[in-house]
DNA sequence: TTGTACGCGTTATCAG
DNA sequence: CTGATAACGCGTACAA
């Protein structure tokens, strides 16, 4: 590393002011094509770029999002952020991803250093949050003073944020719906752990449904557990090893894509063949689910547009005073082979 | 949004210098506990947080690291950037994503970004790049100036970078010799595109360990495509289509586990009972792999080590004149059922 | 077309 | 313990 060369080293080598060199490399002022030239000729020798925290400092402006998320392996965040990332970039900006340890609270340092970097604005994104514990009503009331702020997770009724979410309820009707229309009568629900917002938010719409169409919802058809596939397989062991045989679900519906996965592995295990016994959804539409065997019916919840539409009200909120407002995005239920449709036939629960 | 409050508003308010106003923020020389209970205050008031723009102008550093990777719902590249997020914020830094289109070259403009906010050094990931039409040797010579740089991709010749790679040779030789021990003879290989510098390496070193164990090296055993599951369902189509069911292979070796997926979907939609008729084994170990039908036999090339090495290298790099040097990391084979290992038998070709 | 001089927000140095 | 002040690197008025 050269020991950093600044407008002065390349104004006195090329014999101009630090104005001129500016001129050129901003592109922006008349300069003399031979006196350009010149300068340009020493900025390429030296590969000297203008340092950016100078320009910030002089009135610049970061041109960067945050998005803070969990540390996951869960493809889902993945393509949350891609899709912000490129939002982002067709906007002129750069998207930094900070992440956070999943069911810890986002670290107030976290914070403060976001506030320090003088980011324009940051986006929370993961709904497994739940809001007391997880320091995001601390964080946005801090951030409040310092740059505008957008959810992508259960509505929060924080005043300081935008709260961009998808429809939890469609996302439980719709596979309960689809199910009970193919005649099933007992169906399962396997979710991430109730004492978090949004797979209890889940789990009491799934409830609800169940209600409405007069299906049992026996306690013993709804199981907490982790996020991922390993969860997935032991929420159902536990599930039919405490049941009678006469009392198991015919259908399982579950929290997301990965449980699912863990979920059939386990159903196979077991010696069921899928989806004649066994009926199963999961959620999130994620790239596999058409490779998994049977097939994986899914909920897509378009991580893609939310993320797009973040980063969009991101930027309008910017410098602007803003006002909360909620903006809700309907699921979609993708049809494959593991709830049995294309069998065509209808079972009775 | 108020407009930005400075350490002149707190200073003023709280009735000391900015000097002062630093010694509370910084934590760092003796403040009379009276004085910088008052400070802190007014600090707390208006949710005062210096300028990291300012302090790097002064001096500071920027503590950030950036990678630079393909945009891809790929999960390797998540597990790379978590693991280099992770040893980074065990080292004080943050890391910052960089995305750049898969099979694009990388844009200049991206490095002077990364320049201009002075960022202390820069991992390049991502086994797809042809060294050539990545613009990836363009990237490191201008680099070279400014910050250390670390790349994980197949080794690389040019003197201003450390490059950290998985070792090849074992990532084709582990799954042939496998597959040789178990019986098979005649054994395929789908792998990304020839033109691509990780893909054509692996599809030589495959072929190498073919003559080697004195198999037949068939160039219809070798499809070049790209790299999803998708393509891993055309490669097979393509393959086993234009070949006379006698020749067909007995086992399939694919570039990574979503080629993997697609390909074992195809060939249960031949007909074709797994693993018996058909062994296959994947590259990556990825998180699905066990949950696969059957479960996924799979090269491990373990991105967390050769992401954290990296991120340690480039620190130790940091500030020093480094030398340039190369860092292998072994392949490990993770057997599981669908190279048919767990069938005990040994099938002749 | 070009140069001079100041301000941006901090920290560090040195003097009190 | 505290305050005044000089950098830090850049862009931008304003002047020439």
């Amino acid at each position: 590393m050269d020991k950093k060369t600044t407008i002065y080293d390349i104004a006195r080598e090329a014999g101009v002011s630090t104005a001129t060199v500016t001129r050129v490399t901003a592109g922006s002022a008349k300069v003399k094509p031979s006196t350009r030239e010149r300068v340009q000729r020493v900025i390429d020798a030296h590969g000297y770029v203008p340092s950016a925290a100078a320009h910030a400092l002089e009135g610049g402006l970061s041109n960067t999002i945050a998005i803070v998320m969990p540390l996951s392996a869960n493809p889902y965040f993945t393509r949350l952020f891609n899709a912000v990332y490129e939002e982002a970039a067709a906007n002129g900006y750069y998207a930094w991803l900070f992440q956070i340890r999943e069911n810890s609270p986002i670290p107030r340092s976290l914070i403060d250093e976001i506030i320090r970097r003088r980011i324009d604005g940051v986006i929370f994104a993961g709904g497994i949050w739940s809001e007391e514990r997880s320091g995001l009503s601390d964080a946005l009331t801090r951030l409040k003073h310092h740059m505008p702020a957008v959810t992508i997770c259960p509505p929060t009724m924080h005043p300081d944020c935008i709260c961009i979410h998808s429809d939890l309820v469609s996302c439980s009707r719709l596979p309960v719906r689809h199910l009970h229309a193919l005649g099933h009568r007992r169906i399962a629900f396997i979710g991430g752990s109730l004492q978090l917002r949004d797979s209890s938010m889940r789990g009491e719409n799934f409830l609800r449904e169940l209600r409405e169409l007069g299906l049992p919802d026996d306690p013993a058809y709804h199981v907490d557990c982790g996020y991922n596939a390993e969860s997935g397989e032991g929420a159902v062991l536990r599930m039919l090893s405490g049941l009678d045989r006469r009392r198991w679900p015919t259908a399982i519906i579950a929290f997301n894509d990965l449980m699912a996965l863990g979920a059939i592995k386990q159903l196979k295990h077991m010696g069921l063949h899928l989806p004649q016994d066994m009926a199963i959804i999961g959620c999130d539409n994620q790239f596999f689910c058409p490779y998994v065997d049977p097939p994986l019916t899914s909920v897509d919840l378009h991580p893609e547009e939310l993320a797009s539409s973040a980063v969009r009200e991101l930027l309008a909120a910017k410098g602007a005073s803003y006002a909360k407002f909620n903006l809700m995005r309907d699921a979609t239920l993708i049809v494959r082979e593991s709830c049995g449709a294309s069998l065509g036939y209808r079972k009775l629960g």
